[in-house]
DNA sequence: TTATTATGGATACTATAGGTCCATATTAAT
DNA sequence: ATTAATATGGACCTATAGTATCCATAATAA
C-alpha cells in the first residue's frame, strides 16, 4: 500500500502555487518544470484539483493556476481525498463469512449507545479507528504549514551569515 | 489507497487461529470455509505469514496453522507489514526537481540535532510523521486486543439473559 | 484575430492485486 | 512401509489501477 504518484506531484505543486501567491497565475510549464513532471499528466491533475475547488484556473495568454482558497485552508488531507478517492482504507471483502459475522455481533454495550444496523467487525473496527487517527493529523498540516516551516529554515540560514 | 484483502483474510485468520488456540491445529479447509476465500488463496497468505513468524504450520494429517506467538504479541502492524511489504507509505519521486531540493535544503534547525545527510523534503516530513502515528496505532492493537473485545461483547450478551 | 493556455477524450503500457491449478514434500495414522 | 491428508511453491491467468502521452477543442488576453 502506497500513496500515488499523483498525490506527491499535486502536493509539490500546490506548495508551488502557495509560494508564488502574490505573483500572477503559475502556468503548466513552470509548474511542471519546477516538479520535473510532464506538461500532459500534471495538467490531468491540475485539473482534478480544481474539479475539487482546491485550485483556480484560467485558459488563454498568461492563463495558469492559483490556490483558489487560502493555504492554510487547504489541509494535507484535503488533496490527498481529491487524488486517491474518498473510500474507506480498509473494507472487510466478505461480510457474510462466519467469521465476519462473529466479530460483528452487536453486543449489548454496542446496542445502547450506537445506532442500530452498523454492524461493524471488530476487525474494520480497529482499521477504521486507525484511519481517524491518520485523517486527523492530515487534517492538521496545511500546505501552509510547510510554506510556514520552509521559510523558518530559510531565515535560521540567514541568521547564520 | 486501500488495505489488500489479503490484509483482511490475513487479520481474520489470526483471529480464528487465536481463538481456536487451545484445540489442535486449524487446517486450511476450516480457515478458509470460516473466512469464505478459496483455499488456494488463502494457503498463500498463511504462507506469508509463516515465513515472517506469525504462524507455525505442520503439514500431514491432523496438520494446520496455529499462532506462532501469544496473540497479544501480534499487533496489527505485524500483519500489515508482512502482508503490504515495509516499503515507506510516501515517498517523493523526483528528488532531483528544483521543487523538492528547494524543500529539502536542510536548515540550521535541521543540522544541529539530526545527521547531515537525510535532507528531508518537507512534504515527505509531514507524510512520514502521518506514518508513523499510523504506525504507533496499528502497533498498539493486537489480535488479542480483539479477542478481548469479542470476548466482552459475549459476556455482556449473557449478563442481559 | 492570433497566440497562448487549460480541458477532456482516446489510447497505450506496466505493475500489482487477486485468483487458480498442479506437482511436490512432509507428516500422522494405519 | 504405505496411505491419506495437509502445507508449499511454482507457473500461470485475468482484471484493474496507476502512469503517461497525444491531439482536438475551448477559452482567454493581447
Amino acid at each position: 500500500m502506497q500513496f500515488s504518484k499523483s498525490t506527491d506531484y499535486a502536493l509539490h505543486a500546490l506548495v508551488h502555487l502557495g509560494h508564488s501567491e502574490r505573483c500572477n497565475n503559475v502556468g503548466i510549464k513552470e509548474l511542471s518544470s519546477a516538479l520535473g513532471v510532464s506538461e500532459s499528466y500534471l495538467s490531468k491533475i491540475m485539473s482534478k484539483l480544481r474539479q475539487d475547488g482546491i485550485v483556480r484556473a484560467v485558459p488563454g495568454v498568461n492563463g495558469g493556476y492559483e490556490l483558489a482558497r487560502p493555504a492554510d485552508q487547504i489541509s494535507f488531507l484535503d488533496v490527498i481525498q481529491v487524488i486517491e478517492g474518498r473510500q474507506q482504507l480498509f473494507e472487510c471483502s466478505n461480510s457474510s463469512s462466519r467469521q465476519h459475522r462473529l466479530l460483528a455481533e452487536e453486543g449489548a454495550a454496542g446496542r445502547d449507545q450506537k445506532r442500530p444496523g452498523k454492524n461493524e467487525c471488530l476487525v474494520e473496527k480497529v482499521m477504521n479507528g486507525a484511519e481517524q487517527h491518520l485523517h486527523q493529523y492530515l487534517q492538521e498540516h496545511t500546505i501552509q504549514s510547510v510554506l510556514d516551516e520552509a521559510f523558518k529554515r530559510c531565515s535560521h540560514e540567514v541568521n547564520k551569515k
